[in-house]
DNA sequence: TATTGTTATACTCTATAACTATA
DNA sequence: TATAGTTATAGAGTATAACAATA
């Protein structure tokens, strides 16, 4: 709050307004994907096996960054539901290749057209041009920043965990 | 993951761009804040109490969205720490007047300046004209989506709790 | 001996509800 | 009886470490 002067609106800071929009747009995006019965977090490991089709649990944990101990009872979750299946490795009996089910592809694109309604609605201030605008401002960000694309950070673990101001 | 054709890049969406910069600058704020041994939620109970001095913790936890039972063990804390006091009402016995102390005060400050150094490194990529820019398409957003400025969505409690995708 | 996946445990965070003291 | 603040409890989420099977 560094610029607020005694009682008045103050001039936010990028950092803060992008923090704070990022966090309601995840919370509305999540509110979406219920219709579903899915978590974002599960949205993007539909996402992400069907990017590298046959990858490994270790490698699907590396790739976004979480704890194995962590995947393992998403992806039971998701067997469960029929969304993906785990396939014995031909030549190595301890890994397993993920893919993912028809019932799964069907999912993944029911959360692209959630995802494209929820564009919309998080950008309905702005005209296309815009959009286009910000886009580009934000892509120099992630870039700059080493943001793997297509990877959210909630993934990871971080040493002390906070949200706020 | 809407736009993704197979297995390239796939355009992202201001949606997830948001979310993803979004949740990146929020854990790199808190890093910053531990310097100060604090965190994000305290740092922005203190900005609320500088703007809204004297006021109760009942109208503090309505204005930031929490729950009573929670900002209890917060300001508990804070007390203990000597950043905040709580000052007896004069007429009714049950409420407390919440104020920064000294302490408080210079903590406050010291909160601004890293704040400015955190606005620095997370628009690191763009120049000045740019920042201002971005800071105006992502007000109208906030506007629009009916934010209130300056209060992190990260206080709330939401139906259910997500990220990620 | 190293690696993949799994299970078990412990810890943190926070919503809910019960409680007290004032009004 | 209603309200401000507090305390207590229970549940969710997740990091850590120990473990079994396979290489």
């Amino acid at each position: 709050m560094s610029e607020a002067r005694s009682s008045q609106p103050a001039r936010l800071g990028v950092h803060f307004l992008i923090a704070q929009i990022g966090a309601h747009a995840a919370a509305k995006f999540a509110e979406r994907l219920e219709t579903l019965h899915l978590t974002p977090p599960q949205g993007g490991i539909l996402g992400m096996i069907n990017r590298k089709d046959g990858l490994s649990q270790q490698t699907l944990a590396d790739l976004l960054g979480m704890f194995p101990s962590r995947l393992v009872l998403m992806l039971d979750e998701l067997q469960a539901s029929g969304l993906i299946e785990r396939r014995t490795h031909t030549t190595d009996r301890r890994t397993y290749a993920l893919h993912l089910t028809a019932n799964g592809k069907k999912a993944l694109q029911a959360i692209g057209r959630i995802a494209r309604q929820h564009e919309e609605a998080v950008c309905a201030a702005l005209n296309e041009n815009e959009r286009q605008i910000l886009a580009s401002l934000l892509s120099r960000i992630a870039e700059e920043q080493q943001l793997r694309p297509g990877v959210h950070p909630g993934y990871r673990r971080l040493e002390k965990r906070g949200e706020g101001q």
